[in-house]
DNA sequence: TTGTAAGCGTTATCAA
DNA sequence: TTGATAACGCTTACAA
């Protein structure tokens, strides 16, 4: 091991050991460290940091100096300690990595850092609560307000009151009703627009329309897509063949290109009385595109596919997916834009519902 | 506004309202409201919640008994600021949502896990310095080490070292030599695999084949694969033409199906000289096709297309992706096994090099 | 314009 | 088996 030229520098106490570099070995520098080698005191450096007025600019620029050269991190856990408030917005996602959600964070982060607020960025786990992930969060970092993406949302009003913070539920399928006096939500209305893709599955002359749902037990999106279909084909005089409902099984990725690939080929297998397939998401039409090509079936010739969501890989997809897309980026914009407004305006609960948009593309076709 | 039942509840000598289920709303409640409540000191309260050995069981199920009770969360930040360590491993991705990551950091969560550590998800911005933010996350959550997704990595050995924690980059194309001494790395040798897919080309009877790249300014992984493009045609008595180098614009999302698509529309507009096209990521290779399919042509008939990364998505894409896999899971992996061995056995830096793995799909023919 | 000192909510050390 | 009490590193009255 070489031995490396270095320099002894008392902190707090004890005494650091030096890279010439200026970079420590026994552990960081803090604030007091700072004070002492500028000779001030603690809070004439915190004031030099949080950019406090009251200052004498020729002190702050000397310790600014000194913070830049040993290259001093304040702990953001000793702030965060202390502070009450920390212009910042947390954005929660059940599923960062979905695709879906890729545009909307995006847009949320543009729109936060123009209100010159931190962006935080929390991914929460399948198996986690958000609510509970919130609310550690909001101890922690206190955030002035939280965005949640994804998830199911079946808390009672007392887990989402107890979180006491302006929050918007974004994207997500069923509220509960309860949730609505307390957190504001940004959706689309997925029966409506489930319907309206189903309904034009129906008059295109498709009269037995497949669809992929999720789990049979499901409460969430799926049940409200899968609703929108029923009524549309109530509503275009076709029966509702149950054996046409494929739902996902335990344990399977249930809105992934792979189980539209898996659930297709089964059902290929067992039945081919069907001129349509109705995906609840692009992915799992891709899935099911990818099936039938594999299966010597042409699209739109042998069978229409449509899915839901309208990702833009939909629209790179040979054939290019026939979906109802949600206005995500506006979506994101008025989730923030109700955040801020109870935030900065006390505005109360607001609930915005948006129209999704029908693309018909290549992979499906009326028939006669 | 509907008046609510509620109590009062002494806390740290202020007083707290408290909805009849429970949930404050004046503030959260701390150890000492616990302590007090249940008639115990804090440093009991904080051995139950730490399943600390010497406590009475009876104590602990009393006090957990309330905490459950009262929902109450312990505030990180006066753990973190406490804590030496914590227990934890921290990934920092430098593109959360890319989904080249998805596999890598589902595997790393997993891993993470089985070792009992918690796993913490942190997502650096394109316009973050990763070993700031890593700098950061150190001095807050005080993992126990981190792994690195993505980014270039041009950091000076000081700025590394600094970190003082062991590390692992995983997947990032160029690592500044003198890092190497610092942090642990696994990745795949990008020139060497860009070599096989290009001279596969090659040796398939295609003569001019473009190339989608990053900036001409990259010094990152488009450099490398560049360099295996370039050395794979010289081998093979090609000669290079400048002209179907095509690097990305400004502002572009250089690896995008979009870029690819955009991109491609306009090298068709230029010039018809070519007969394969190498995106040097599966995601610009989707967007070729797409571009290629629209101009009314057939692939692999007309034009080759060759991806590289070797995403889930690639073998949904009709057709099927030429690429080169990179095998992530494994990379994740053992990006997770080197840090381990280095947190728990004191073992140094290592290296390690993953093969790819060809995958001649739909996508590309041999012309004669 | 600067400094002193009291917390923020935990954990850790010691003593009881 | 428990409890005081001193940190942890920072911010913030309040004082000078």
């Amino acid at each position: 091991m070489e031995v490396q030229h270095c320099f002894i520098l008392e902190k707090s106490g004890k005494f650091l050991l030096f890279y010439l570099e200026g970079t420590t070995v026994m552990g960081a520098l803090t604030i007091k460290d700072i004070a002492k080698i500028c000779g001030v005191s603690v809070t004439t450096v915190s004031r030099a940091l949080n950019n406090y007025p009251g200052i004498n600019q020729e002190t702050k620029d000397k310790i600014m100096e000194v913070v830049r050269e040993k290259q001093f991190i304040p702990n953001n856990s000793a702030r965060n300690l202390k502070k009450l408030e920390n212009h910042s917005i947390a954005v929660l996602v059940k599923g960062v990595g979905n695709p879906f959600f890729q545009p909307m964070i995006a847009t949320l982060e543009k729109f936060v850092h123009k209100q010159k607020y931190t962006f935080i960025l929390q991914s929460v786990n399948d198996n986690e609560d958000e609510i509970e992930v919130a609310s550690q969060l909001s101890l922690e970092k206190k955030p002035k307000g939280i965005v949640f993406l994804g998830g199911y949302f079946k808390h009672t009003e007392a887990k989402l009151r107890q979180l006491d913070l302006p929050c918007v539920i974004c994207a997500v399928g069923s509220i509960d009703e309860k949730s609505s006096n307390v957190c504001s939500s940004v959706h689309v209305d997925d029966i409506r627009e489930s319907y309206r893709i189903v309904d034009y599955l129906c008059k295109a002359g498709h009269k037995r329309i497949a669809i992929f749902a999720a789990t049979r037990e499901d409460k969430s999106i799926s049940a409200l897509r899968l609703e929108g279909y029923r009524r549309a084909l109530a509503d275009n005089g076709l029966p509702v063949c149950e054996e046409l409902i494929r739902y996902s099984n335990e344990g399977e990725n249930i809105y992934s290109m792979e189980r539209g690939y898996h659930d297709m080929k089964k059902l290929l297998k067992e039945r081919d009385d069907f001129t349509a397939i109705y995906a609840i998401s692009d992915n799992m039409a891709m899935g099911i595109c990818r099936a039938l090509k594999e299966a010597g079936k042409r699209i739109p010739d042998d069978y229409s596919v449509a899915g839901f969501d309208g990702l833009d890989m939909s629209s790179y997809y040979i054939p290019t997916i026939t979906t109802v897309k949600q206005p995500v980026r506006e979506m994101a914009e008025a989730a923030a834009e109700i955040l801020f407004d109870t935030i900065e305006n006390g505005r109360g609960v607001q609930h915005r519902t948006f129209e999704g948009e029908m693309l018909i593309r290549e992979s499906s076709r009326a028939i006669n």
